[in-house]
Order: C-alpha cells, then sequence, then structure tokens
DNA sequence: AGTCATGTTGACGA
DNA sequence: CTCGTCAACATGAC
C-alpha cells in the first residue's frame, strides 16, 4: 500500500467521489469529523506517499504508513479510522494517519519533487541530491524532500537497475550516474504502477526480496543499510560503490 | 505461531 | 536547543 504508485491507485479508484458531498462520518480519528459534513470534496491529488482529499478553503491529508488501507463501499471487521458517507456510497480508511491541512493545498507541496507527478523536475532532484554529500545513496533515495513517493522496494529495486550499491557515498557517485539514478527512480515507479494495478507486482521484483543474482547468479546480499536502516538487497559484485 | 515489514512521528536523553 | 536513537503505532503475509 504504502509507496507512491499504490497511492496514485488509491486516486484513481476512489476519484468518483469528486463533486459528491459528504453526508455523514465516522470513526475514530481525533480530526474534527463534524467539519466534514456537508462539505463537497472539490479534488483528490497525490503526493508521494500522500492522498489529499480537497475542500473549499482545507484539505484532508491521509498517510497510510505500513499498514494502511482503505475500502470503496465496503467495510472491515476493524475499527474504521475515518468512514466519508455519502448520499450514495462510502469511503472507509483504515490504520492511517489523517490531519488537516488549512487554505491553498499549492502552498503545503511541492509537487515537482514528486516522481510520479507531471511536474517532477529531474534537473531539482539532482540539485538537492548533490548537496546531501556524505548521505549513502540508499537514504537519499528514501529522502521525501528529494524522492516524493519512492519506498523501499522502489529503493531496492532502482538501485540493483541502475547497478549502483545501497551503500554508495552520493559524493563519489559520478554525476552522470546520479542522472541515471533520478531517472530510473520515475521510471520504475511508472512500471510499479502497472504491475500493481495487474496485481502482478511481485513477480516482477529482480532484487527485492531474491536469493540469487539475476545477472551473475551469486548470492543477494540483505543488510539493514544507512541511518534509515531499511533493508536492502543487493549484489556485491554487479552493483558498484564508487570508493 | 512467531516473525517481520512497502513508514513516519514524537519522546527522550546526551 | 540540537542531534541521535528508538519506541510506538498496528495489520497481514509467510
Amino acid at each position: 500500500m504504502p509507496e507512491g504508485p499504490s497511492i496514485i491507485l488509491v486516486k484513481e479508484n476512489t476519484k468518483k467521489f469528486i463533486g459528491k458531498k459528504i453526508v455523514s462520518v465516522s470513526g475514530d480519528s481525533k480530526i474534527d469529523q463534524q467539519r466534514l459534513v456537508n462539505q463537497k470534496i472539490i479534488d483528490i491529488k497525490t503526493c508521494g506517499k500522500h492522498y489529499l482529499i480537497c475542500f473549499k478553503g482545507f484539505t484532508l491529508k491521509i498517510h497510510f504508513l505500513m499498514f494502511g488501507s482503505y475500502l470503496v463501499n465496503e467495510k472491515k471487521d476493524r475499527q474504521v479510522r475515518l468512514g466519508l458517507i455519502f448520499s450514495k456510497g462510502e469511503l472507509n480508511f483504515y490504520t492511517c494517519a489523517i490531519k488537516y491541512l488549512e487554505g491553498d493545498i499549492n502552498d503545503h507541496y511541492d509537487w515537482s519533487a514528486d516522481v510520479m507527478n507531471d511536474e517532477w523536475d529531474p534537473k531539482k532532484a539532482k540539485t538537492k541530491l548533490k548537496k546531501q554529500n556524505e548521505m549513502l545513496v540508499c537514504d537519499a533515495l528514501l529522502e521525501q524532500d528529494i524522492f516524493s513517493g519512492v519506498g523501499n522496494i522502489i529503493k531496492n529495486e532502482v538501485l540493483y537497475r541502475v547497478r549502483l550499491h545501497p551503500e554508495a557515498v552520493v559524493k563519489d557517485i559520478p554525476s552522470s550516474k546520479l542522472k541515471t539514478l533520478i531517472d530510473e527512480s520515475r521510471i520504475y515507479s511508472f512500471e510499479f504502477l502497472n504491475w500493481k494495478r495487474n496485481l502482478d507486482l511481485k513477480r516482477h521484483w529482480l532484487v527485492y526480496t531474491k536469493k540469487n543474482c539475476l545477472r551473475c547468479h551469486l548470492p543477494i546480499i540483505k543488510k539493514y543499510t544507512g541511518v534509515k536502516k531499511r533493508r536492502s538487497f543487493f549484489c556485491e559484485k554487479c552493483q558498484l560503490i564508487y570508493n
């Protein structure tokens, strides 16, 4: 659920509620739920891993974290975090973090940092990335201010594709390689989106959770890398570290 | 059955 | 005050 492409799918599956008015609200979310009653959804947007329901003058920000989920016109046998009920249909969110954002949504987000957005700007990403001298590339890819929407699966798959070691230090990576990395982060995210849409994502993993390298057949290393200590799967022979 | 993970925030102590 | 570390949250795949 949580990476950028998955959030695009949430948007696709809930777009039908744009223009609809909320009749009532339920759930254990601590936000002011009454505020939503009689509000009409103006738009539904995403930025990175954030799912955004826009109203006149404010926005509801939903983050699915690790275990978040949602259902359209269905309920789970679980406590609803926030349920939006319309005259026809309902939208239920579970185990997610919800907050209000006030005013113009454009004042809250830099769309050009979102790898899934039409406004994605790889040059800006490169400028930001180059400032992260000592950072390991495995941490850099997870920086939401640079690569909004990239998560741990995308991180691993992109690094394998561009043959870059997760523990490569950003300042040691040639500029041309950084460009390839940035470009591939967007390209792979869209492939992820299509595979996920077809419920066929796992079959296309090249390195994530794999035992052996598809290229050289050596064992894939599993290691918790970087200050973020997220698991990395990589081939020591095929992925360069530049040190 | 127990372990672990597609993520982030906030508390706490140095 | 800032920085680093880690607990907390909470579901489901294997």
